[in-house]
DNA sequence: AATAAAAATGCAATCGATTGCGCACTTACT
DNA sequence: AGTAAGTGCGCAATCGATTGCATTTTTATT
């Protein structure tokens, strides 16, 4: 067959000059052609979709693109990919943005300001039809995101968002999380309760103990400085902040981490050292990362809609790149409090099978 | 300022050409620049540089990879990003692949055959430069994926790979595993040794499956067909499973569980039904999930090097890229069993904190 | 000063798909 | 028959960067 021998000749992708050449055609009418354009006639149509299909032609997306100006491409940033909140969040951005016939580039900061920067300008260079952030810890200036509205690039912050950038953003309510913890762990007869706080620049962590703070103020509860320790809440810093918390004169009957994993720690440190949870201490953790329900005690939490949080990022990102408008939201997802054993003196567990 | 008032005519980004125009040399002369080419004078080099500064120029890459035929970028296809096995593989992928200036687009195919072709034939139409695939659990044919064998694309395989397409694949030594494990049970004294296997029709459950059967073998054990059952590898399969195998006449008094989520869901639903673990049964998982180790008891496991496998397989893409060589190989990753306290009738537990 | 040699830069085609405009041909209608 | 409307398709420019080859400019040499 005579395009056969041609492909042998040049070994690369067949091209719609290829098809045009082997139908004595032009381009533009296969490319008219493959597009089901009404201007060309059925009977070419079919013609050159079925020779398109012998010589296993597939449109060149980047060439496409270029003419186009158009990547069909979304770029996330997110501090760690090998974390739960955020895989889930990625995941529900996949799904939609794969839908609308969008591919997901992705990208981690691990936390680094600087790889965070370098990222950021690679997906600029690529010409992502937006971006979806989830800022580094680290991050202090935003000068790189900013680049992103000036040139009218859609952009969208979840979870760890910029106040001073004004865009569609899509937070979970840190706040009323952090006060509803705090307004069970009083509803649960515990007295003294202290806060594990995050890094307080980053807004989730500062509506966490905000929420925190005024629950203890509406149960007319005194805020303890003693009883609140930041820090960037791995493994480790739980142990040292709940050491540091037990060693006070008057230690807390219960304590808000925040987050699960150094709910843990401090679970698992207070139970070497004999202390009964929930019974002489409540624990509560924020995000219910898988394992918060499997351990034992299962650990009370706060759960996060992260699949949906991507969902409705990526719907955000589809909205700006149809409409470019000049008019964006705050979207706050609801929390969930899940009482589980570590802050439930009357014990009435999840079942779990 | 000349170049700022053109700047407004045309929204657009800057390119080489506004850069050109600007100090009224050529096009090529400014890319040759901005390479660093030593044709170009310093002189003119800092002049172009310096403008395009200024300018705020980024340079296209989708024009780029058109002009190169090269996207610098690698597709990923998982199961599911949302698991976290996988999303630490891509974690690995992304590190080793923006080190060397890559982009990784990710995509997940939900187990789902279908989804799978459609994702692979798009990233073949964005010309990825290499594909990084663990294949979905459904899929039975491979035509989609041998496509990139023919047009000479590189292509590797992780985890669960296809026997039948040659190419680099990279896997953990699942047999080994499951023989390891075994052994392990067999030595703690335990006598009837169940199996909860996976979908045969992948390798690695597969190899598991026949690493268990060998350990038995080699301890003069006889296999005994009720004791293996197949299936999912889900939650409920593990209540199902265990459930079938208790109301066997000669129940097991240990089970090899073919991943941790069965692991825990056998563990719970026996620990309902009074059956104390590890003194009257005996249970071990596979993977290693984070939940593994602090639940209670901590599940006994093989801990397979996840982020390691995806920067192996980044390396593995690289390497075929810049060789595109006939030669490929099989990288069998060392998995570790992890004895903790599900299977350890002698408590010699592993320390947290 | 003349010529060779070296250095710096420009021209124009290329990558593959898209699209405004226009040409050729068919059918319809007065 | 002659004009108008309609149908089917092609030409050539475009998207932005790259690069082989050619041309111009500069420097060195006799």
């Amino acid at each position: 067959m005579c395009f056969n021998q041609l492909a042998m000749h040049k070994k690369s992708e067949p091209t719609i000059h290829d098809i045009a050449r082997e139908l004595k055609i032009s381009a533009s009418t296969v490319s008219r052609a493959l597009q089901n354009n009404p201007r060309i006639s059925q009977k070419t149509r079919d013609k050159i979709r079925e020779l398109a299909e012998t010589m296993g032609y597939r449109p060149n997306t980047l060439a496409s693109n270029l003419r186009n100006k158009k990547s069909n491409t979304i770029g996330i940033v997110v501090p760690l990919i090998n974390r739960h909140f955020f895989s889930s969040v990625i995941s529900g951005v996949e799904e939609v943005a794969f839908k609308a016939g969008y591919t997901v580039v992705i990208s981690q900061s691990n936390d680094l300001a600087n790889k965070e920067i370098a990222i950021v300008q690679s997906m600029f260079a690529n010409r992502v039809d937006g971006l979806i952030v989830s800022i580094a810890m680290q991050s202090t200036t935003f000068e790189h995101l900013k680049i992103f509205k000036k040139r009218n690039i859609p952009l969208v912050f979840f979870d760890r968002v910029v106040p001073e950038i004004e865009t569609d953003k899509i937070v979970v309510d840190d706040y009323m999380g952090g006060f509803r913890v705090t307004q069970h762990l009083i509803d649960q007869g515990y007295q003294r309760i202290g806060h594990m706080a995050g890094p307080q620049n980053l807004m989730t962590y500062a509506d966490r103990k905000n929420g925190y703070a005024d629950a203890l103020k509406k149960n007319g509860i005194p805020y303890d400085e003693s009883l609140v320790i930041s820090s960037t809440l791995i493994s480790e810093s739980g142990v040292a902040a709940v050491q540091q918390m037990m060693e006070l004169p008057n230690p807390p009957d219960a304590i808000f981490c925040g987050n699960d994993t150094t709910a843990l720690s401090a679970m698992i440190y207070l139970r070497n050292k004999g202390i009964r949870i929930p019974e002489d201490m409540g624990i509560v953790g924020f995000s219910n990362e898988p394992f918060s329900k499997v351990v034992s005690p299962s650990i009370s939490t706060i759960a996060q809609p992260a699949f949906l949080m991507g969902q409705k990022a990526a719907e955000l990102i589809l909205h700006q790149i149809a409409h470019k408008g000049k008019s964006y939201q705050t979207v706050v997802l609801p929390t969930e409090l899940i009482i589980r054993e570590s802050s439930q003196r009357k014990k009435i567990t999840e079942k779990l099978f």
